[in-house]
RNA sequence: GCGGGUGUAGCUCAGUUGGUUAGAGCGACGGCCUGUCACGCCGUAGGUCGCGGGUUCAAGUCCCGUCACUCGCGCCA
């Protein structure tokens, strides 16, 4: 048997007219002339011209032959004419002149078009998974990730941290999210978690003395999923190190970050420009008042300030906010830039807008060169409105916006209504890639429903001051060594310094209302191992399908996943999930049995 | 669990105020064409208008229910 090919499809240029070559590939397109047939031959590696005409016998068998079907084809490299050359086209210069002619792979006719940029529905893409990753755009998108982890992975081992594998099969670690639980056969009725997160695996690295461990690690929870979030499984570039501050944290990974981004800016073809490093420090509390979440789009240069002293005024009449005040409520503002001289729909569309999100409205104020104008204006009177001019920096020509509630739903708006705004002025800088950490997460907060004290987020961060915090500080004034990495108003990941001292874990979980013998129980494992000489250590885990996503301008993770689920959990071209055969289950001493409505449904 | 959007030919979509036999491009099949590169031209086949019910003389179009996909909320430390 000879080989499938000498060279690939996207190799061939003037220099290798004359010679005999051969090549293999999926026939891109044909263009019939009747007595004379060009076939576009596409492998990996580009596309080039093929050419053959009825004085060949196999003219024929050419010219059936149906689109992604997959040959191979032994010619001759001919030069094109002037007029004939494609300069859109590596291989432009050149065609094969067909000699032999040999099917490799048959296709069916396609359930869509491989050929050509127009993206299908995506049940179809994700039935057809092996043809859409044919499509160049997927092809683009699943390369940059490759070379993004690629380039992650060199770059961590020059920083000097060594790559591990963690166990896929573990314990049920009570984080936060759903478990997906896998059954044990020698042990019945017991149950495997998959990992949420390599979470307590690289804290026992640190713990085993390697100082600094990463892995491109794959994170499974069971919750459901968002255009930026792919439900079930996910893949974060995990790290952790000893002996180190929360700086020494970001002053490892900062650099890193930058330059993988910097690297890969210019992927959609216009260079962007990402931050300079060092990245900007946000404390989680400034994050929630300048932006209303603890994920600021720092593209976007709006800034929501507090105006609850002015509707605390004595000379500000407007009834709706100051009752809300009164019972503790807040207001919030975002100051618009030279929106004066927008219509009247500009203001009407935005009050809509907050309606649909729950508010009552979205209040505003215009201030023109005469004063202040809009619905509420004439309840607030001059000395006020200077004050409030004082308070947001506004100019002529410019509004104010007004949110007012209880401060929580008062924060999530004012968060929503300057992404809003923000949008609907063009203010967001689409060539950029605008990081920042979030730092000073609160340690606990008030769980209203349960009526209790819970983690904020990670339990297992240090509490800021120690043991000595814990004992003496109110828990909701407590601050964690807790932070975020975020990029244009993406959370892309999580990070802390560990909580490595168990006494002070265990008081930590004592304030969220475990007991000791709770906390030796269900962590028996890490607390057992910080007995016997545990370092400092932290670490983050920052998203690698989100980072991809990011550069590669997209805006659905499931166009830079090879093989994703769709929204309802499911692999369309694996059938999964899928019934157990009935040995398996009684193999596992595992009967289902299913709430009465999906009985009924399943009948 | 909840809310928004979408669902018409194999694929992508159009379809007006409810009114004749539901259209286009691509694809498939057949024919013509020797320099195209999204080749061009002619023709043919292909439809449970997601599904079920209702209103009406008449429903792709209006109403109710339901299913699927998708976006968001909840959830995701």
């Amino acid at each position: 048997m000879h080989a499938y090919r000498t060279h690939t499809c996207g190799q061939l240029t003037a220099d290798d007219v004359g010679q005999t070559i051969r090549i293999s590939g999926w026939v891109n397109r044909k263009r019939d002339h009747g007595n004379l047939l060009f076939v576009d031959l596409r492998d990996f590696y580009g596309i080039t011209q093929c050419v053959i005409d009825t004085s060949h016998p196999l003219f024929k068998e050419v010219e059936s032959t149906r689109l992604e079907t997959v040959v191979t084809v032994t010619g001759k490299v001919i030069a094109r004419v002037a007029e004939t050359i494609n300069e859109k086209l590596p291989t432009g210069r050149i065609e094969v002149g067909i000699e032999a002619f040999e099917v490799q792979g048959t296709a069916q006719v396609l359930p869509f078009q491989v050929n050509g940029d127009e993206d299908g529905s995506e049940e179809q893409r994700l039935r057809y998974r092996f043809l859409d990753l044919r499509r160049e755009k997927m092809q683009r998108n699943i390369v940059l990730r490759s070379q993004i982890i690629s380039s992650f992975r060199k770059r961590m081992t020059d920083a000097g941290f060594n790559e591990f594998q963690t166990p896929i099969l573990t314990a049920s670690s009570p984080e936060g999210a759903r478990d997906f639980l896998v059954p044990s056969r020698i042990h019945p009725g017991k149950f495997y978690a998959l990992p949420q997160s390599p979470q307590q695996f690289k804290q026992l690295l640190m713990v085993g003395g390697f100082d600094r461990y990463f892995q491109i690690a794959a994170c499974f929870r069971d919750e459901d999923s968002r255009a930026d979030r792919s439900p079930g499984e996910f893949y974060q570039l995990d790290f952790e190190m000893s002996f180190v501050t929360q700086d020494d944290i970001f002053n490892t990974i900062g650099p890193i970050l930058h330059d993988v981004f910097e690297e890969f800016s210019s992927y959609t073809g216009k260079k962007k420009e990402v931050s300079s490093y060092p990245f900007e420090k946000i404390t989680y509390a400034d994050s929630m008042m300048k932006y209303g979440n603890d994920k600021p789009d720092l593209r976007n240069p709006l800034i929501i300030v507090d105006a609850t002293s002015i509707f605390k005024r004595g000379d500000v009449e407007f009834r709706a906010f100051k009752e809300i005040v009164n019972k503790g409520g807040v207001v919030r503002c975002i100051r618009a830039p030279g929106v004066s001289e927008k219509p009247r729909s500009f203001f009407d569309k935005l009050n809509d807008w907050a309606k649909e999100q729950g508010a009552p409205g979205l209040g505003y104020i215009v201030f023109e060169a005469e004063g202040g104008k809009g619905p509420i204006a004439k309840f607030i009177p001059d000395e006020a409105q200077a004050e409030l001019i004082r308070l947001t920096g506004a100019e002529v020509g410019d509004a104010v916006f007004f949110v007012c509630d209880q401060i929580g739903p008062a924060v999530k708006l004012a968060g929503y209504a300057r992404t809003k705004i923000g949008q609907e002025l063009n203010l967001i800088d689409s060539n950029k890639f605008h990081f920042c950490w979030i730092v000073d997460f609160p340690m606990y907060e008030y769980n209203e429903e349960a009526k209790k004290i819970d983690f904020g987020h990670n339990p297992f961060s240090m509490p800021q001051g120690g043991m000595e915090a814990l004992t003496s500080k109110d828990p909701l004034d407590i601050l964690a060594y807790q932070f975020d990495i975020v990029c244009n108003g993406i959370e892309l990941s999580s990070g802390a310094i560990r909580n490595h001292d168990p006494e002070v874990m265990i008081k930590a979980f004592e304030i969220a209302g475990y007991t000791r013998e709770d906390v030796e129980n269900r962590f028996a494992g890490m607390l057992n191992a910080f007995r016997y000489g545990a370092p400092p250590h932290g670490g983050s885990a920052p998203g690698i399908d989100r980072m991809v996503m990011l550069l590669a301008d997209e805006p659905n993770i499931r166009t830079v996943i090879a093989f994703p689920m769709n929204q309802q959990a499911q692999d369309l071209m694996m059938n999964a999930p899928n019934d157990p055969m009935p040995s398996q289950l009684k193999e596992l001493c595992l009967r289902v049995e299913l709430p009465v409505q999906n009985k009924v449904k399943s009948a």
